[in-house]
DNA sequence: GGGGAGAGATGCCGC
DNA sequence: GCGGCATTTCTCCCC
């Protein structure tokens, strides 16, 4: 059973207006003007317009969506001729989607409740966590200082000195290390230089693997790698949860 | 009419052979493990399994989704007990997402067909176009040298002489510049004054903007910033339909 | 709200 | 496939 296009019109205004969740799944074609501009033709692709007046345009294939406009946007549906036209704006951030629909595929609404925020293990943070709490998996005598150590050129992950005392920062990647990893680690080292006070500082960056140009401007610059990994995913995940439901 | 889960694990399976682009309005919690591991409650979400096996969960609100596969992922649909069990896995990646659905609000496949192709303008790219064909916006008398050459050095955005034939550097940013597009800038530079063999090698960072610790970083090295925007987007994207409709 | 950095980043292009 | 890098990056955290 075929609706006309003014109908969806109606049913697409009244499900946002009841902050319901919406799936179209339509024949379009896309503009779009704000930080950058784009242009789509024809095709099918799926729409999603969340709770939120977030909006989503997906291709039937890919990973990401081709068009999309943050929360807080604003949505009208409108018949133009034989075709619905969708317009997003988001005057605040002076963004705007316009999606001519030719022909709709399917539809649905529906009012979505979820007040569940997502638990994820193996990140970066686990990992300098690790080494804070193992600080012998860097080396013999490393003793950490502090973590997350806050300077006008960014975050530290772990700070701490070597066996001889000599002051330590190291910069942990959970997956492979590059160059600007390795920029990052100087840029920490000559802005801590200057505010200890003091003319040698070790670096040490921390990954499962580097790349080949960034260990060799890690040399370059007298600096380290350590190969270590994140922690087992599982281990630091039950711990997380331990600790959740605890409370 | 409501049908059981039963028949919805029936009519999924179905609309992934016939390589149909599913959409899943339901109730779910999540598992995934993979590069890292997540963990997501009881909620209400949307599922949207793609012709070419992507896999992505968005919540009711927010851009990005909770938790999603590539595609060339494999999915399997059972009944386990009074639920449904979405088992999604990348055996190349080796990853695995597992979606126990409780309830399902609403559902839908369809046949896909979108053979279309994005247009973006607005881009770093047309900036140091810009940039090129009018070197004038840099500084009077600075002389981009032939395209053809900044392949030999990496992916410097634009580089010439300056009106006293010094190498000058140019770094390009679509939006505000921060510290690692200082550090960027640098890199380059250091490559450069190695492989040409100077000892003097200007640096300019072009951007709509800069933060302030950028510029401090940026005058401590001795380079310069120059506000630049991307061209009018409208006009590069005119540019780019004419060429287009050359051919 | 701006700044800085991570992300299960993704996607593109070049070698 | 790896590497380097832009992205309408997005998201989070902290000042």
């Amino acid at each position: 059973m075929r609706m006309h296009l003014s109908e969806y019109a109606t049913l697409i205004t009244d499900a946002m207006l009841r902050n319901e969740t919406v799936v179209l799944g339509c024949t379009c074609s896309i503009r779009y003007s704000g930080r950058a501009e784009s242009q789509l033709g024809r095709g099918d692709r799926i729409i999603l317009i969340k709770s939120d007046k977030a909006i989503l345009v997906h291709q039937p294939t890919g990973n990401a969506p081709i068009n999309y406009m943050k929360p807080e946007t604003s949505h009208s549906v409108v018949v133009e001729g034989n075709h619905l036209l969708l317009k997003s704006k988001n005057l605040a951030l002076k963004e705007f989607l316009d999606v001519t629909i030719e022909r709709i595929h399917f539809y649905n609404s529906h009012k979505l409740e979820d007040s569940q925020t997502i638990i994820v293990a193996g990140t970066e943070e686990d990992m300098s966590n690790m080494l804070y709490e193992h600080p012998d998996m860097i080396e013999d005598g490393f003793k950490p200082v502090s973590r997350e150590e806050q300077t006008a050129y960014g975050f530290i992950d772990v700070f701490g000195t070597d066996k001889h005392g000599t002051l330590t920062i190291v910069e942990c990647k959970r997956y492979c290390a590059d160059l600007s990893a390795v920029t990052q680690l100087r840029r920490y080292i000559e802005k801590m230089m200057v505010s200890k006070g003091v003319s040698k500082i070790r670096g040490i960056l921390a990954a499962p693997k580097i790349t080949e140009n960034a260990e060799q401007m890690l040399k370059d610059w007298g600096y380290e790698f350590k190969s270590i990994r994140p922690p087992k995913y599982l281990e630091a995940f039950d711990k997380k949860q331990a600790k959740l439901d605890f409370f």
